[in-house]
DNA sequence: TTGTTAGTTCGTTTTATACCGAACTAACAA
DNA sequence: TTGTTAGTTCGGTATAAAACGAACTAACAA
């Protein structure tokens, strides 16, 4: 199999992935996938266009929905009209997924706390039944957050 | 604010939460939310249709993906046709949930994985600019799924 | 055998998502 | 001023998800 046939398979993967990962639409997920493994330093409008053999505005929605998320950039040369898109930086993405792995894992975390007040208030035999089981999951929480947060900590040093 | 105001609340809270972090329907993640939040030992069908106002084929089809996701369970009592719908037990229900976390990060990983292994044969100067950040975010990854699996093990011993 | 309970099945409606094409616009070029 | 490039906007269509109601079924009861 040679690099074009390869970068495909892998367009096509990463898409998927993309798509329930990254709750992306299908053809965003796609040109998500192009940036991330394209040789070029940065893909035009028409060469996504080319690429997915989609229409101008479906293009056009799924690059400012990338582009208002974060996930990717561009920049221009001079003397030259068109915008040149590229993923973020892997900096600013691997941030970015870590950021939001951080707030899903706080949500869980504050709605269980929810449940578990609720229970020692309203329902104390059932608060004392899931007091053992109910932390040690928590605990797992935590441990993942902190992670999270200790990684972007790293992350955003090496920015500068 | 009394107990039950208290309740409708948080079942209309945690519905929101199971929703986006669960991928359940708007109907069957509110009925997972009664049913956490109950202090019944189990509902019945019709007392899910009652709490919830919805149709008979809506509460049935919840219900089924409910049961078929692991996420309730039911018992019945004798002389008596209905079943009694609850929670499972909280060990399956956090095990289950790890598990599928789990499965997350890996599939996170080996994707990341891939575009490594594409970029070091086919784009060496993007695989060595981009090695350490993505080493920073891996070891992240594989972090927290060790935690996951020492604490399914955990809660996995709890239940004998 | 007729009715009641505890659901299930199935065809339909409602709503949202993803994408499309055609018309439009802003900037610059000839 | 007319055309071209690089997109955006907007109305429409196709598909899928979520819930609905009416008809059905299986089990038991009178």
């Amino acid at each position: 199999m040679n690099k074009e046939e390869h970068r495909r398979e892998l367009i096509e993967e990463l898409g998927i992935h993309f798509e329930s990962e990254y709750s992306l639409p299908p053809l965003a997920a796609r040109i998500f996938a192009s940036l991330v493994l394209t040789d070029e330093i940065g893909l035009t409008f028409e060469e996504c266009l080319l690429k997915r053999g989609a229409s101008k505005s479906s293009i056009s929605t799924s690059i400012n929905l990338l582009l208002q998320l974060g996930m990717i950039k561009y920049f221009t040369k001079a003397g030259d009209r068109k915008r040149y898109f590229k993923m973020a930086d892997k900096n600013t993405f691997f941030i970015k997924k870590l950021e939001q792995a951080l707030k899903k894992a706080q949500s869980e975390s504050k709605m269980i706390q929810k449940v578990v007040t609720y229970n020692e208030t309203f329902n104390p035999d059932k608060y004392v039944a899931n007091k053992e089981k109910t932390k040690i999951y928590m605990d797992c929480l935590k441990k993942n957050q902190k992670a999270f947060e200790v990684t972007i900590e790293q992350l955003s040093k090496l920015e500068k």
